[in-house]
DNA sequence: CAGCGAAACTTTCCACTGACAAGATGCGCC
DNA sequence: GGCGCATCTTGTCAGTGGAAAGTTTCGCTG
């Protein structure tokens, strides 16, 4: 970040990564609905309408949230492999803790525009290695619909802060146990 | 509601309540982030400061609306009973379809105020119907967890549209089988 | 290397929102 | 009958999203 110094105030520089950079910790800090695009502005250093040009608007930024999003859980998922579904389910909560910003506006459909090319991608990505994964369980597709739904379920709760009244664990091994309740036989 | 020829501007008769009705109305239709305190007063046909003097602010509303929520869905999941946890799940589940609004900002922490006394108490009840329901089954509890996780994850996911691409009939029956899954003991 | 068009960002402006303060009204109670 | 207080209104202010128009810089063409 040397642009004080050697760039104008115009041209930042890399202000599409800055705004969604000020986006993750503005949403980690007051939750989707709280965040300001003129605040977003002002973390990356720029004038209230400097986003505007490389977004278009407010939704717009939580659009290239979302996709951006879907793409580090398809990295997070794939990078687990398919062979054991328990483990993909962890991952899954893994990522909704470690990149909560992103998770909390990517199951948001009202704060984005869904029909985005670049979200639907991305979106469609994931959502392939996550059917796939216990599809190969049962045969009408409703065990990876439940697969999916249990772990997404569960890191809503932890997130939400509904499950902290139990006594459990990291959502690490506490993830896993529920997720060794749906899929007992491991090969 | 004979209010406007029979009354004057002051004392709408139950302005807590309009109120209410309009915020779920308006969470109906644009999501709980996109509701304003101002439309609501002009829903429910008072000056925009009306529903201050009820709920204080913002928060305050969705506060009473999710305290609200939480005491239906205690009182949709009592009358099930406790006899099949299946028909609980599935219960959850319609209820978060049927209830939309008052689900959706009920799972929001960031929208209200959760040390509230009535949100409290209506929030402990609903959580003790749900985890006993499931207890039962297992000794450690993580059973319990695993079948909320599992509704609460398939609601989520049925209202954020990300289950549409899958040709599932109507929720219900869908709740039904993934509930079977996870229980699929049923005496 | 000059200049010209487009991209990147700023400034200005408007309608709307949440929150607060102060005032107006009418119900209930003595 | 009048007084206190809950209820609702009006007025105001800072902050926000978005649009329009202006300014500066980049990069390409000649």
């Amino acid at each position: 970040m040397t642009r004080f110094d050697v760039m104008s105030p115009y041209h930042h520089g890399d202000l599409r990564r800055a705004v969604l950079d000020a986006a993750v910790a503005a949403v980690a800090e007051q939750g989707p609905a709280g965040i300001s695009l003129r605040d977003l502005a002002r973390r990356a250093g720029v004038s209230h309408a400097g986003p505007v040009h490389h977004f278009g608007d407010k939704a717009g930024v939580l659009t290239a949230l979302a996709a951006e999003g879907f793409d580090l859980l398809a990295d997070a998922l794939s990078a687990e492999g398919d062979r054991d579904f328990v483990e993909v389910g962890v991952a899954y909560v893994r990522f909704a803790i470690e990149h909560r910003a992103h998770f909390e506006v990517m199951f948001r459909p009202e704060l984005h525009r869904r029909d985005d090319p670049a979200l639907a991608a991305a979106r469609d990505r994931a959502g392939l290695l996550l059917t796939s994964g216990a599809s190969s369980v049962s045969d009408d597709g409703m065990a990876g619909v439940a697969a999916w739904s249990l772990m997404h379920g569960f890191a809503n709760l932890w997130l939400t802060g509904a499950l902290r009244t139990e006594h459990l664990e990291d959502p690490d091994t506490a993830a896993r146990a529920i997720a060794r309740i749906l899929f007992p036989a491991v090969p």
